[in-house]
DNA sequence: TTTTGTGCAAAGGCTTTGCAGTAAC
DNA sequence: GTTACTGCAAAGCCTTTGCACAAAA
């Protein structure tokens, strides 16, 4: 299914910069992209589109479940590709690396808990904020952010 | 020790606004607060409080460890007194209840899921969005809060 | 043609900051 | 008397919204 079908299937006109996000998060290797980091993407490669047509198109894709949004501590919203695989989240605070993990003792004991307290789980990834343990970092920031490197 | 000392000892002035917003928090049974919903119970028990400092305070506390700062999810900064027991909290998406938890098996695996890939720990209160089981959510919304009941 | 989407600029919500007056030490 | 703190209003940051134009169906 192309992107454009993909979209037709969810009742969403096919337009440029529907079609120009959502293949930036299907190709993209960086995982978590802010509507800034998306918007300044696009301005990169000589699209032309409005931030809040961004805004508002990450909305609509998440109302629609292709993406999932997430608010990491301090920052502002990041999305991700939705691939239905539920996943949680290590974020590191010095380097501001994303890692994705799955434990399923988590996921039992988080269930657990809840039901003990008349609850049911709602999804929602869990965010384990962490930082290396070596001076020098050796994650690279962000693979080729799109953000604040003013030369 | 009181307010006031334990303000001296944090070499903080010891200042209306400091006190009173530290005993708020003292003598509160809603553990969690936003700056506003701390600037309005201060204006509602006639205390002459601008909300620039109630933001300053809050900010200061926390950097001096008396309180923790959290972002639920869609939702302004809250705070809450940190008595040095790290806890989890778990959150009803339906009725905005805070309810706290622990359990040494998460915590056991978090820490290793970090080690096992180079990172430790930064301790961070992990959200555990739930939802209730009952239709009609048995929880009052917001004990008290003062947010937005406006007749 | 009808409907939905888009860009721009303006506005919104939460939080921070500049500044001159004020209180703590 | 100094220095730190406060209140107010203004500004900042991220995000949303109003509106007239443009593109999709």
């Amino acid at each position: 299914m192309t992107s454009g079908d993909q979209l037709k299937s969810l009742g969403l006109k096919v337009t440029g910069p529907r079609r120009k996000i959502l293949s930036l998060f299907e190709d993209t290797d960086r995982s978590h992209l802010s509507a800034e980091d998306v918007y300044k993407t696009l301005l990169s490669e000589h699209e032309d589109v409005g931030l809040a047509t961004v805004y508002r198109v990450l909305t609509q894709f998440e109302q629609a479940g292709i993406l999932t949004r997430h608010r990491f501590d301090n920052d502002k919203a990041v999305y991700e590709l939705n691939k239905g695989n539920h996943h949680d989240h290590l974020l590191c605070i010095q380097c501001g690396r994303v890692e994705e993990f799955y434990d399923p003792e988590i996921e039992r004991r988080q269930k657990k808990i809840a039901a003990d307290r008349g609850f049911r789980i709602h999804d929602h990834s869990l965010y384990l904020y962490v930082e290396c343990l070596r001076e020098d970092c050796p994650h690279r920031r962000h693979d080729g952010d799109a953000g604040e490197e003013e030369s």
